[in-house]
DNA sequence: TCTGGGGTCCTAGGACCC
DNA sequence: TCTGGGGTCCTAGGACCC
């Protein structure tokens, strides 16, 4: 039996299109053939535009204030960011993805990889095409879809998709007769894996395309890129090296951090900013099972401004690891008193928690063992304070150290309605 | 006045051990 | 006073991703 042939592994990236902006059109659709962009946190930085605002010139990253005047001068509709509905949109595409391939890789909030074992190439476009109008009727939101033997050309391959109109968003590069061709038009600042500053060594190098970085010595690669850069020319070469993830797995390393809408100068706000932080880090940690014995905390000034500069982290570890909100604030808090100097300004804070493990398997403290009752009762009210959050929105219940007012807080002056989350704020539709 | 946030992997170098 | 080699583990820093 000749089954080797069947077996060819096949990728598919799939990737949404202006994911933010194109969530934003699902629920206004007077937006549709607008130039859009949406802000960061804080309302700072261009994170997302629609291709009309692409085509305005409007780059990512740009800050808003120093873009305002092309803004104005355009028309161009600016949003705050809104997570938790994009959140929810991209709950709804993975899900249809799921429909058709058994091994879903979520790799970002609008990418995933599909595998596509067992399909043969001929039929490949044409099942893209279904995957693509099935996400685009039900969720209203618009796909590309790049197919390739490796993940660096699938991701290639969806590049290129968006790049030439005529292949109407799906490319299939297994086996293509153009495939050199088409490697060619592809600078290899856009390839996966390169970033700018690999970018700017390897044009120093005359190697400008994708083509050229293939074929590129495999101890020449090794030596200035690491094995990461050497996994990658191989893939570009059709040679798997990398695999289907299981993103299921818990997250190693738990961040929270935000930059603060006005400067903060006394340790009172800090720490409720600080306590705040330590309460979205806790929940992401029980959310996967796991628990922490070390946490860090970090404050920061505004590098941009002229002002006196500091910015210190320290790292503190817990006598017995724990998942519990406010023994973890306890200890942000000593972190925190040790690093906080008086008389700056404060741009930023946040909380990090460096390695999580697994709850199932923490230490136990022979000196101060937590009794059987307390730890049940903490994991009981830590239990009902998630269920509630999650029922009817984040910090419905929080900690009182994290403060009423909340003066520092985040910026968000043009977000929409969280449309599909939340009773209060789904759309009326008009008779 | 206004410049994001949350992750991953790899390597080099130091500490420590035998 | 001189002085080896090999291994492991951890951390910081730098690259990357979205």
């Amino acid at each position: 039996m000749d089954n080797s042939k069947l077996k060819t592994r096949l990728f598919a990236l799939v990737d949404c299109n202006n994911f933010y902006a194109s969530c934003e059109r699902v629920f206004n659709p007077n937006l549709r053939n607008k130039p859009i962009v949406v802000l960061s946190n804080n309302d700072g930085i261009i994170i997302a535009r629609s291709q009309e605002a692409k085509e305005l010139g409007i780059q990512m990253g740009a800050p808003l204030f120093k873009t305002q005047a092309h803004i104005d001068k355009h028309n161009v509709y600016v949003f705050s960011s809104n997570f938790t509905l994009y959140g929810d949109m991209s709950n709804r595409v993975m899900r249809i993805l799921h429909r058709f391939s058994p091994e879903v890789e979520i790799y970002s909030i609008d990418e995933a990889f599909l595998s596509l074992i067992n399909l043969k190439l001929d039929t490949s476009t044409r099942y893209c095409t279904h995957i693509r109008e099935t996400v685009r009727q039900w969720t209203g939101i618009p796909i590309s879809i790049g197919i390739a033997p490796t993940k660096t050309l699938a991701k290639a391959a969806n590049k290129l998709a968006k790049k030439i109109p005529e292949l109407n968003g799906i490319l299939d590069l297994t086996d293509h007769p153009k495939i050199n061709e088409l490697l060619n038009q592809l600078s290899v600042s856009d390839i996966w894996g390169i970033g700018r500053k690999y970018a700017k060594f390897l044009q120093s190098h005359n190697i400008h395309t994708a083509m050229q970085l293939k074929n590129a010595s495999d101890k020449w690669i090794q030596k200035h890129m690491t094995i990461s850069g050497l996994r990658t020319i191989w893939e570009l070469r059709g040679i798997s090296c990398i695999n289907l993830e299981d993103d299921t797995q818990p997250r190693k390393g738990i961040l929270s951090s935000r930059s603060f809408s006005h400067p903060v100068e006394t340790l009172n706000e800090l720490k409720e900013s600080v306590a705040k932080h330590t309460t979205i880090a806790a929940e992401k940690l029980r959310s996967q099972n796991s628990s922490a014995a070390q946490i860090s905390v970090f404050i920061t000034t505004n590098r941009f401004n002229n002002s006196p500069q500091y910015s210190n982290s320290a790292t503190v570890s817990l006598s017995e690891a724990t998942d519990y909100t406010p023994k973890l604030i306890e200890y942000s808090h000593k972190a925190l008193e040790k690093i906080f100097k008086p008389g700056y300004l404060y741009k930023k804070a946040g909380v990090m928690i460096p390695q999580t493990i697994p709850s199932d398997s923490t230490q136990k403290n022979l000196l101060t063992p937590c009794s059987e009752n307390t730890y049940h009762t903490n994991k009981k009210i830590m239990e009902t304070i998630d269920r509630l959050n999650l029922r009817w929105g984040r910090a419905t219940i929080k900690t009182a150290a994290e403060g009423i007012k909340q003066e520092w807080k985040t910026k968000m002056e043009k977000r929409t309605p969280r449309y599909t989350t939340r009773w209060d704020e789904i759309p009326i539709a008009k008779c």
